[in-house]
DNA sequence: ATTACATTGCGCCAATTAACGAAATGGCGA
DNA sequence: TCGCCATTTCGTTAATTGGCGCAATGTAAT
């Protein structure tokens, strides 16, 4: 591994919309426009924070008809991005808007909000 | 944790001389003009590095004399830093400009390069 | 005390990045 | 095929950040 690895990894930690993506992922896999829903963000906003989260490996996609449904990356893929999280993502479950995140991605329905 | 403690955590590991310093402490600890001397950027670049590794609670540092010695966090005080730093800095003994650094470390003399 | 020198803080500039809207892409169903 | 709609890419702007030199700070030795 280099530094220039190790950099774009933690570049991707180091910016709260996409800690807050990975924590919603955590509950279940999402389309760009639900985590879109929660976050009160542009569509072409979150579609770059995703991007950037899959080029550090921490997710991965999956064609679904016309929505692009994103998850956490799987452990046998890649068992350090894996620890990684493991270690980090339970500790900020106390942090106040996680909990209104997780909240909000319980109600989200793509179905109601992805209409342009 | 809150996000905002998460974040300035990667952010501080999310540049690569940040990163240099930290394997470079690893190996023991140094002083500001000993890091200038390897890194080969300006004083106060450095000393600004230090500050955001010492805020995100990676470094601390101990005054010995007119020096300012930095190091690694103890385990004691902040064992998830300690764990962070356990995972991530063997991963990079591979890369070439970190071990560049380490020969210049193990040559590296306060004595002799602190003359500003 | 005064000088010397390692370090830090401040102000400025260049490079990077997050944010947006608009245009391009690509798959699905009529 | 054609249009619909979720997503991505592009171009621009504002905010952040790394870099530097210089002035300020604080400690040590003369």
């Amino acid at each position: 591994m280099t530094i220039r690895d190790l950099v774009r990894v933690h570049k991707a930690l180091a910016e709260p919309n996409r800690i807050r993506i990975l924590k919603m992922l955590e509950i279940r896999p999402l389309c760009v426009c639900e985590i879109t829903a929660v976050l009160q963000l542009a569509i072409s906003t979150v579609s770059k924070h995703l991007s950037i989260l899959r080029d550090a490996g921490f997710i991965s996609d999956k064609k679904d008809g016309k929505w692009v449904n994103y998850h956490l990356t799987d452990p046998i893929q890649d068992k350090h991005i894996h620890a990684l999280l493991l270690s980090l993502l339970p500790r900020l479950d106390s942090d106040e808007a996680v909990q209104e995140d997780a909240e909000k991605v319980k109600s989200v329905d793509r179905y109601e909000i992805c209409d342009l």
